[in-house]
DNA sequence: CCGGGGCTTTGATCTAGATCAAACCGACGC
DNA sequence: GCGTCGGTTTGATCTAGATCAAAGCCCCGG
């Protein structure tokens, strides 16, 4: 078909669910062809699940993949006696899932209330294997969450408490909209718990130094969730 | 050709560096066809580094990509003020670099003395064009390498200096020798400053904590840097 | 055989952040 | 309007691990 070739010139052949979708422009679903993209959402089933949803659980099998469309969905992980680390947060319009093997290693949970786009495994996977550009694409976005999750390790290894709190600020400012590249207003789409769980600190310690940035001008808070940054360029040197 | 449907049987074709090489095994060279790896092994070569040498520096552009053959390769970050974390360890048959980006964002440094087997940038990246079984191969690599990212994020924000030194040596006792699962005599490939920068803490809490493991009878260490484990059981359960 | 330089161990003290405890705040049901 | 409940803030105290300090060990070179 000639309109192959033109795919970004107008999409009227692509599904309407996908018309407006974040996954369409920066997600996976920007490499598919309108008549994969047809065939593909033929399959996929789009979900609202509230805050607190567990969306997958360490170790369990999982059926389906799903694109992030809206919310922030934390990946965690836990000790047997009770311990938690937050070790990755899917902001829209991330991949969600482990490509390639039957069980999570992590437990993923609706941090916001979050919509999702659902691919049932199978469908997925024939999709990757006839397309090397997906796999391309979902390669890239692997690789930027190993560079992501390796920054954070410098957070937790080697930052104080003032500091992490801080870079955490700074990386939902950064990642929270995607239309923005650094957002001086928004929501926290976690509570305090969640925060310390994300910081490998305690929430006391958490709340005691977003008191301290709010102290320090640097910042504002309304209703517990609602952030105001005055000045990223001070919030961004107290990263460390 | 006939013979490249039976590539596995026996491995006349295969250069003669590449025969006994780990990487053909279960590196990344296993998925190519015989041609393919006599191609490329025309643009590789061995290279030796002692330990210490700076392999490739965070944020600077990197000439080619490699193949850990020996020892181990240590991925660091580094603050403006100085603070270091071990980002990861690479082990034999690792790939090493950074897939479709112009530079690093770590520092590559050999850890112990290291034997790589390096692949300019551009004939890999053909290869990888041309060929999609490579990059699945590598994809599932960094899926693995994402997937222990995040286990070690948990290690550095929730467990107490005592576990992360057992998780360590664990780590160390699982990876370094890639014929073994689980090895119970092995020389530790990193310095007491290294496995602190990996643990985030400092050198003498790290070697507080394994005169601990040592008097309580789970390890013995010789030399410094050779550690014998008497109960691998037993130091499992110290990694929390 | 002696001296110096890495690396490591061990000891004494200090402190950032944990833990324990109490109060606060806003939303919600009754 | 009032109680209660989840989430949050703030205060007092405690402690794991950092920091500061001093040996010790091993290897190498003279």
């Amino acid at each position: 078909m000639a309109m192959d070739t033109r795919k970004d010139i107008h999409n009227s052949e692509v599904p309407v669910l996908c018309q407006s979708c974040e996954a369409r422009h920066n997600g996976m679903c920007g490499v598919l062809e309108p008549s994969e993209l047809v065939a593909l959402s033929k399959a996929t089933r789009v979900v609202k699940q509230p805050a607190g949803a567990e969306l997958a659980a360490e170790a369990e099998p999982v059926a389906s993949y799903a694109n992030v469309m809206r919310g922030v969905v934390k990946l965690t992980k836990t000790l047997e006696d009770g311990r938690q680390q937050i070790v990755g947060l899917q902001f829209a319009p991330d991949f969600l899932g482990r490509l390639f093997t039957q069980s999570s290693a992590v437990t993923a949970q609706a941090a916001s209330d979050v919509e999702l786009c659902r691919v049932p495994r199978a469908a997925l996977e024939r999709l990757i294997a006839e397309n090397p550009a997906l796999e391309h694409r979902l390669m890239q976005q692997t690789l930027r969450e190993l560079d992501e999750a390796r920054d954070w390790m410098v957070t937790l290894g080697r930052k104080t408490a003032a500091e992490k709190v801080a870079s955490f600020l700074y990386l939902i400012a950064t990642h929270l909209d995607p239309s923005k590249e650094e957002a001086r207003h928004f929501d926290l789409p976690l509570t305090r718990a969640d925060i310390a769980d994300f910081l490998g600190l305690t929430l006391e310690t958490v709340s005691r130094q977003l008191s301290k940035l709010r102290a320090d001008q640097v910042i504002a808070i309304a209703n517990n969730r609602h952030v105001d940054v005055f000045d990223m360029a001070r919030l961004k040197k107290r990263c460390g």
